[in-house]
DNA sequence: TAGAATGGCCTACATTTGAACGCCACAGGA
DNA sequence: TCCTGTGGCGTTCAAATGTAGGCCATTCTA
């Protein structure tokens, strides 16, 4: 139960998809794959158990198959790997980010209003 | 000249330094980069050497000495790794990010009125 | 019930990253 | 002029990642 270092990509669709689940077994996470994106079984099974060596994953058997389950909450995987992005780009200034996911990405009306919300409700809480 | 998948971390320190100064030899490098972020000169050199390979940074002769100078706009980098990013955590969505941003890492006023101005400015210009 | 699948566990192996070394050339000060 | 420091270029080297293969036991299924 070694604790971490931001997860590497390939590693992050694979819980993602466990996440997704709620639990797992390795065919199930290979078959949730989406099309594009296809891995062997066996690799599957190496990152999950990778996964797992690294804390983020448990696992209990099943009758001959093992279920993987999270351990540690999405959130505080994604602020993990936010951290370093955040960090590694902007020196730790999310401002810039924003600025640049809002002109560069672009955003639609809705997604507008959403974060309009957003910032509504975060102004209310204060 | 080949373009390449998204920097790796270590990289993307140095590029940045090479971003803020404009243009840098790789002794100005090693010497901006933060005082708690030591790299061996060698280290900084075999950096910028692998971003001039990746076709991120070319280089001119100056004296005894290469100056790098940045090949692609820095916005281009932030995007792909950002899109990355994007991909691998939240499939694509930006909303769930912001949602984090906003939620998770938290803003201070001053940076709920930049986004705002940010938003009014995307709806000014519809 | 025998062979084909399936799954677990270990192992492998190339590539990429992170971080430097070593050797050699040149340039400037003692 | 000789030594020292600075840079370039090639190399190295371990850990992390991406992607499986091998072998073995257990299960289906024909």
């Amino acid at each position: 139960m070694p604790k971490k270092s931001a997860l590497p990509k390939s590693e992050l669709e694979v819980v993602r998809i466990v996440w997704d689940l709620g639990e797992a077994t390795v065919r199930q996470v290979s078959e949730a794959l989406p099309a594009e994106r296809t891995l062997d079984f066996k690799t599957v099974q190496t990152y999950l158990r990778r996964l797992e060596a690294k804390g983020y994953l448990r696992s209990r058997q099943q009758g001959r198959a093992k279920v993987y389950v999270a351990r540690v909450r999405p959130v505080q995987v994604v602020r993990e790997v936010l951290d370093q992005v955040v960090d590694r780009l902007f020196g730790g200034d999310t401002v810039p980010l924003f600025q640049h996911l809002i002109h560069d990405r672009g955003l639609n009306d809705a997604e507008i209003q959403q974060l309009r919300a957003m910032l509504d409700e975060l102004e209310r809480q204060r």
